[in-house]
DNA sequence: GGAAGTAGGCACCTGAAGGTGCGTAACTCC
DNA sequence: GGAGTTACGCACCTTCAGGTGCCTACTTCC
C-alpha cells in the first residue's frame, strides 16, 4: 500500500474534524443566516414594513403578507421568498398564519426566538457599519500593492 | 408592448433593491464571515492552537504558521486555506510574514480589526449554542407533522 | 534514496444555491 | 372578456464555492 502512517493519521483526523462541524451549532446557525433572503426577511418583519430597504429596529413589529414581504424585498423571486419562509418556519422563527378570505391570505410573524436571532444579526450589522469601510480600504491598498 | 405600467414599476424596484443590496455594508459581511473556513481560521488564530477543535476565547492568540492552521483545522485543503488567508490578509484581518529560516516560514496573526470581527463572531456563537437546540426541535417537531 | 515537511500554484470537476419562466384556481375589476 | 391579484408549485438552467489531484524546489531524516 502507499498511504503511510502519517497520511493515514492526517486522512484520521480529517474525518474527526469533518464529523465535529458537521455537529458544531455555531456552523449550523451561519449557514442559516448566510442564506441570501433569511436576514433580509427577518429584518423586513421586525420592522413594520413601512420603510423599504435597510429596515433595522422598527417601530412595533406587525405581521406582513406574503405579497407585502414580495414588494418590500423588491428583488426576490416568488421561489426564493416561499423556500425561506418555509424554511424560517420550519425552526420556529416564524409563524404562519392563513386567513380564508376571499382570495386567501397569508400573514408571517416573528417569534420570540426569531426575534432574539435578529438581535444578534443586528449585533453583525453594527460591525458592518462601523468597520466595513476599513475592510475596503484595506481592500484597495492590497490591490494597489499587488495588481 | 406588453408590460403593463405596475409591471415596470415592480421591474424598477427590482433593480433599485439589487443595487441596494450590492451596497449594503452588514451584506459584505456576512457574504465574508459565511465564507466556510474564516470563522474557523479566525478562531484558531485567536486561540493559542493548544486545544484542537472548537478554539473559543483562548489565553493569549500567539501567531501560527501555515502547515500549524492546517493541522490545526484538519479538514481544509490547502488550495482553501491558501485562499482564506490571501483574502483575510487582503482585507487587513491578519498579517502575513515570511521568515527566512532554512525551508521558508510563513506565519499569521489577528490584527485590531481581526480581533474585533472575532468578537462578533463570538455573539454567533453564544447565540447558537443556547438556542440551536430549540431551532432542531422545532424542525423536528415541523417534519413529523408534515412529512 | 525514498519519504516527509516547507508554502503554496494550477487545472479540472461537481453539487448545490439561487434565478427564470410557466401554470393554477378562484375571484374581481373595468 | 381580458387582465390583475393571491400564494404558491414545478422544471429547467446557470453560476460558482469549494474539493481533488498533481506540480514545485529545497532540505533533512532514517
Amino acid at each position: 500500500m502507499t498511504t503511510t502512517t502519517a497520511a493515514r493519521q492526517r486522512a484520521q483526523a480529517k474525518v474527526e474534524y469533518d464529523a465535529f462541524l458537521a455537529q458544531c451549532p455555531s456552523r449550523k446557525l451561519l449557514d442559516r443566516i448566510a442564506d441570501k433572503w433569511v436576514t433580509l426577511v427577518l429584518a423586513a418583519l421586525r420592522s413594520d414594513g413601512s420603510h423599504r430597504f435597510g429596515a433595522d429596529c422598527a417601530s412595533e413589529p406587525r405581521p406582513l403578507r406574503y405579497s407585502e414581504l414580495s414588494r418590500l424585498l423588491a428583488g426576490v423571486s416568488q421561489k426564493m421568498l416561499t423556500q425561506t419562509l418555509r424554511s424560517l418556519e420550519r425552526d420556529g422563527l416564524i409563524t404562519r398564519t392563513v386567513v380564508p378570505t376571499v382570495p386567501v391570505t397569508v400573514t408571517y410573524q416573528l417569534t420570540d426566538l426569531g426575534v432574539s436571532l435578529h438581535e444578534v444579526i443586528r449585533g453583525l450589522k453594527g460591525w458592518a457599519e462601523t468597520h466595513m469601510d476599513d475592510v475596503l480600504a484595506n481592500r484597495a491598498t492590497y490591490d494597489n500593492r499587488v495588481g
